[in-house]
DNA sequence: ACTTTGACTATAA
DNA sequence: GTTATAGCCAAAG
């Protein structure tokens, strides 16, 4: 056997594809999920291959530590982000997610039960 | 092989 | 409140 070079990408696209509707969840909790191994900056640098990978990757539904919408620029349009979150009940105000503690989906809680 | 970059985060000033 | 810097790890040039 001789392929398996994605691993911990794959585990982050896992992950996000876990990510239930109306929720959202930052780079970095998914990077501690998955482990040492991945930081944050994998998770996003993940993200923008995702895309090509996974088209159907919930990626809106991750966002930064301040809920803020950093990789809304990444999507077909710089708005596109927005909508998705909006259409399943998440307010987005000035590219920030609204009441997004409450709103948080922690991978940790979820999968690591 | 080396340098630069990146959808991040934390701390410091 | 913002801006700067360091830490983090991997891919691309």
């Amino acid at each position: 056997m001789a392929s398996k070079k994605t691993n911990y990408i794959d585990d982050i696209y896992e992950i996000v594809a876990l990510i239930p509707p109306g929720r959202v969840t930052s780079y970095g909790l998914i990077a501690d999920a998955i482990g040492t191994r991945t930081t944050a900056r994998m998770v996003g640098w993940a993200m923008n291959k995702a895309h090509a990978a996974v088209p159907s990757l919930p990626a809106h539904r991750v966002v930064n530590r301040n809920g803020l919408l950093t990789g809304r620029h990444h999507f077909a349009t710089s708005q596109r982000m927005q909508e998705l979150l909006e259409a399943e009940g998440i307010e987005v105000e000035n590219n920030q997610v609204k009441d997004f503690q409450d709103k948080l989906w922690v991978p940790l809680n979820e999968i690591g039960i």
